[in-house]
DNA sequence: ATGCCGGGTACGACCCGA
């Protein structure tokens, strides 16, 4: 069977809920990650999702981040919250397992933060948060299952996945602190699917501000990232650009990869 | 990207995002 696995970062799931309702309409993804709903779990507009066939699992905060799973698979397991530090409160991942044709699938969905300004407490945290997040790959890959690690990873790989590379060097997002943990992640073993498939420049996120959809100026910070089991089966990814145009548009559009099981 | 837009909270103006 194919398995249509999607991330969104949706920002903001009570101001998004028609367009979400449209796009799983549309386009029937078998398990969808989003990050910033924004919202408490109690807040989440379950019904209407659950109206399209979806399992929904939460993990929320109030105002800021939070992340969901939606899936019309049913839930094996639910995991809330990267281990590593007890005082981080903020709600940043949530996994899934699932079992499918011929085994298990697991699927994280991480929203990772975006560290900016570097000369603050933000900066550190990000950093400290992906060795955490490191940490806990490596113990995902001992498990030798197809693993996805997907969602808003507030990263830019590599200078073509920016409209303007050298605007970007020294943010957060693109400098060699970053990159270098998210090389590490690679060096684990986990493949960003986009580039499996594709060497094509290919946006993700374009800001609200300066006119940055309308003259294309956007950048490639929302990924899927497999274990090798995972990165077998990878079939296509698609970058649902056409989103950002609708009404009411989130900053970010679906990122879908589509696997055989 | 320096927050010009746009969400959240809460009702005036800040906090936050990338």
């Amino acid at each position: 069977m194919a398995l249509r696995i999607a991330t969104w970062n949706i920002n903001g799931i009570k101001a998004r809920i028609e367009l979400l309702l449209r796009w799983l309409e549309e386009e029937k993804p078998d398990i969808v990650g989003l990050q910033e709903i924004k919202t408490v779990d109690e807040g989440f507009p379950r019904a209407e999702i659950e109206a399209l066939g979806y399992n929904i699992e939460t993990h929320g905060q109030k105002s800021w981040n939070g992340v969901a799973l939606l899936s019309k698979i049913p839930f094996d397991e639910v995991h809330r919250g990267l281990p590593g530090e007890a005082e981080d409160e903020q709600a940043r991942l949530i996994e899934g397992v699932f079992s499918v044709e011929g085994g298990v699938v697991r699927v994280c969905n991480i929203y990772l933060p975006n560290g900016n300004p570097v000369d603050t407490e933000k900066f550190p945290y990000k950093l400290r948060w992906m060795d955490r997040l490191n940490r806990f790959v490596e113990g995902r890959l001992e498990l030798e299952e197809p693993f996805i690690l997907m969602g808003d990873f507030n990263l830019i790989p590599a200078p073509i996945d920016a409209h303007d590379p050298n605007a970007w060097w020294g943010d957060a997002l693109y400098r060699p602190e970053s990159l270098e943990r998210f090389r590490i992640l690679s060096n684990l073993g986990m493949t960003d699917a986009l580039r499996a498939i594709s060497a094509e420049q290919t946006f993700t996120f374009w800001d609200f501000q300066a006119g940055a959809w309308r003259r294309n100026a956007g950048i490639r910070i929302d990924h899927l990232m497999l274990s090798p089991q995972a990165a077998d089966r990878l079939d296509d990814v698609t970058v649902h650009k056409d989103v950002r145009g609708w009404d009411k548009p989130s900053d970010h559009v679906p990122v879908e990869g589509v696997f055989s099981f």
